[in-house]
DNA sequence: TACCCTGTCGAACGTTCGTTCGAAACCAAC
DNA sequence: GTTGGTTTCGAACGAACGTTCGACAGGGTA
């Protein structure tokens, strides 16, 4: 009796199973994205996952049904959880530049406490397939409007009048690439805080190079 | 005046083999560039290459030792002709920001040019180990060194004195950051041509977004 | 013709992968 | 102690992987 489903990650055994949730369930996704965001999601394999985790291969199926299951259960969750913090964390009071400095601290901050899980959603996306892709990209989506919806503001703020669409696609898309690109070098002993990173890169954004006195 | 590198990659045939150049070697490393770039290394199997060369799996075995070496020397010779580009671009006349400029615009070129190989530098250095990683790392080093030179110089130039290590460092970062992560979002037909792109990019890291005009 | 070097390839080898299966262990409720 | 659902796992399966091997065609040279 094998699903038929198109897409969906299937019910597999009975209706049971799989709480979602529960401390066991919690170190399994943990260790997995440890791995995955250290080596990468097809050079980890589930005999890695089970070692690091205590699990034997076998017993970690009884709670998802595929590695890319496993792989999609830790971007969504993270993904998801994210978005919640940013969407409070930018529209609150304050100048569209205040937002800004928000929006970069913030996400910095859940760097800081999730960054395994954080690196696997950011470079992972590709290794998702079908429905399980279209799904954390349309969260993905949803934070890049986020964050173009503050960088327009900014723009415009200072412009006096609204920013070109593709001017403000490209600010925002140079905002995620210095984001998502401090995964391959940031260490907290030479780098200093992520308080303090979070506001030379607002400082940057803000008024870039020649700007910003050191 | 083929390599004697200590981590060897093995003889494996005799000790002829391996030209080095050839137009069907020049295209066995573009092919497999396009599938790396595309699919990623791991994900990307010999007999994918095979078929997108029109080789037979043993058959491409002559030109290279193993499935790492291939991705060695997409890196080592793209790497190299970008540093050495890039070495002439950015030492030329003019003031820092200009170079900036120079630097920023050389870069986008190349990559219009060799996007699959370039993507495949930036993205895929982790998949190569020992002498063969230490070796690509040193070019990278070398590149990271050359801009953080020119980005030192415009703070230099607009601060009057020179900033701090990190501060230079942490803005190179940033500006690799925006380079490295236009793989994952650029079409021309949508985002303009990259010279208009590299002057976005350039006004947004000299002066920010409140300093550039739409 | 005989020889050898350069390219080429079908077929296979050994390994590792994700996944499955049946059985066993555990444990609260009777 | 027996039951029945939940959780665990050793062992195995089939597929796919990188790599190797022996053979062989082509063609230049003697």
């Amino acid at each position: 009796m094998k699903q038929d489903l198109p897409e969906r990650s299937a019910p597999a055994r009975s209706a049971n199973s799989r709480p979602g949730t529960g401390e066991k369930y919690e170190r399994l996704l943990a260790g997995a994205a440890e791995l995955m965001a250290r080596r990468g999601f097809s050079e980890t394999t589930m005999r890695d996952v089970a070692r690091q985790t205590g699990f034997s291969l076998a017993g970690m199926y009884y709670y998802f049904h595929s590695k890319e299951d496993l792989l999609y259960q830790i971007q969504q969750r993270t993904f998801s959880t994210l978005l919640e913090q940013q969407q409070q964390a930018a529209t609150g009071p304050g100048t569209a530049r205040e937002r800004l400095g928000r929006l970069i601290r913030s996400h910095l901050a859940f760097y800081v406490r999730h960054a395994h899980e954080l690196k696997v959603c950011t470079y992972e996306l590709e290794s998702l397939t079908g429905e399980k892709y279209h799904a954390v990209e349309r969260i993905r989506r949803d934070y890049f409007a986020l964050a173009a919806q503050i960088v327009g503001q900014v723009m415009e703020e200072h412009g006096g009048r609204p920013a070109s669409e593709k001017a403000v696609r490209h600010a925002t898309l140079f905002l995620f690439g210095m984001l998502n690109w401090v995964f391959m070098w940031y260490r907290p002993r030479r780098d200093g805080s992520v308080d303090e990173l979070a506001d030379e890169m607002t400082a940057f954004a803000l008024t870039g190079l020649v700007g910003s006195a050191p």
